[in-house]
DNA sequence: CCTATGACCTGAACGC
DNA sequence: TGCGTTCAGGTCATAG
């Protein structure tokens, strides 16, 4: 489900209840998930510690320990966490639950099971092999274009390529490019560099807008609290096929490549 | 190395 | 009502 917006609003509206406290319990009532959860490791390292910061590395969310470890979450397409400041029963496809010596419980259920629950030892490195993140200094077009101006792969799919830059999922390559007027099945090394120019500041702007609005609302983004994310106005092609194009009144076309659905403006989008 | 494809899962929405 | 089909925000392994 969620690509950087939703990670980071879920990030903020969990931090207010979970940095500060101490894991108590560690529970897994379903350890398979993409990878199955590392029960032992994760007891091993995470029991009896505090969580003194939470973070986001593109589409994953990292708990920092007082002991240097960190677990790393990933949502996949259908994960949630669920806080409660009281015991809860478990839904179904609950995999793991946190309990806090302060109060509060956190359920993580992903039904589809794409998504991963995992701890790194102190000290170990983790997630070594990502790119860069979007709304960092280290983004910019030289960056994107060394990465991708040699490439024939199709523009979407290097926007989406979370070795080259971390975060961007489908939704919002699909609207980057619409905002960038950019074809998504361009070969990178078609790309003029203004055109490059253009790409990197939409993708900044349409991640900024998604976060200052708390995420997508498509079917069931809800954050950390429950509540929904207000971001539903204004995507402007994705899951729009057959609508007006909100610049020319074209029809918007849904296309499909690697797998995954595109929307575009064919007049705006060259 | 690069690229494309299918596998991994469940559930919601839709057509008949 | 129910059954079958298609599709979904993401990675990952493997084949060519």
């Amino acid at each position: 489900m969620p690509e950087l917006p939703e990670v980071e609003t879920i990030r903020r509206s969990l931090e207010s209840y979970i940095v500060g406290k101490t894991i108590e319990d560690v529970q897994v009532p379903q350890p398979r998930l993409r990878r199955p959860v590392p029960v032992a490791e994760l007891k091993r390292w995470a029991l009896g510690q505090r969580i003194v910061r939470l973070d986001r590395r593109g589409k994953y969310l990292l708990w920092h320990l007082q002991n240097n470890a960190v677990v790393a979450i990933h949502l996949g397409m259908s994960g949630r966490l669920g806080y409660y400041t009281e015991v809860t029963a478990c839904e179904k496809h609950t995999h793991v639950i946190v309990t806090f010596a302060e109060g509060g419980v956190l359920h993580f259920r992903d039904p589809r099971r794409f998504g991963s629950f995992d701890v790194f030892e102190p000290g170990r490195a983790c997630l070594q092999q990502m790119g860069v993140e979007p709304l960092s200094a280290d983004y910019s077009r030289d960056y994107f274009s060394a990465k991708c101006g040699d490439s024939k792969r199709a523009i979407k799919t290097l926007l989406m390529d979370q070795k080259i830059v971390v975060g961007v999922g489908n939704i919002y390559a699909t609207e980057a490019l619409f905002l960038a007027g950019i074809h998504p099945l361009r070969p990178g090394l078609s790309l003029q560099p203004d055109e490059v120019q253009r790409l990197c500041a939409a993708v900044v702007t349409i991640l900024n807008r998604a976060v200052a609005r708390g995420g997508t609302t498509l079917n069931d983004f809800r954050d950390a609290r429950g509540e929904p994310g207000f971001f539903q106005m204004d995507l402007a092609v994705y899951d729009q096929a057959g609508k007006a194009c909100p610049n020319c009144g074209t029809a918007i076309r849904k296309i499909v490549f690697n797998g995954r659905s595109a929307y575009v403006c064919e007049t705006c989008q060259q």
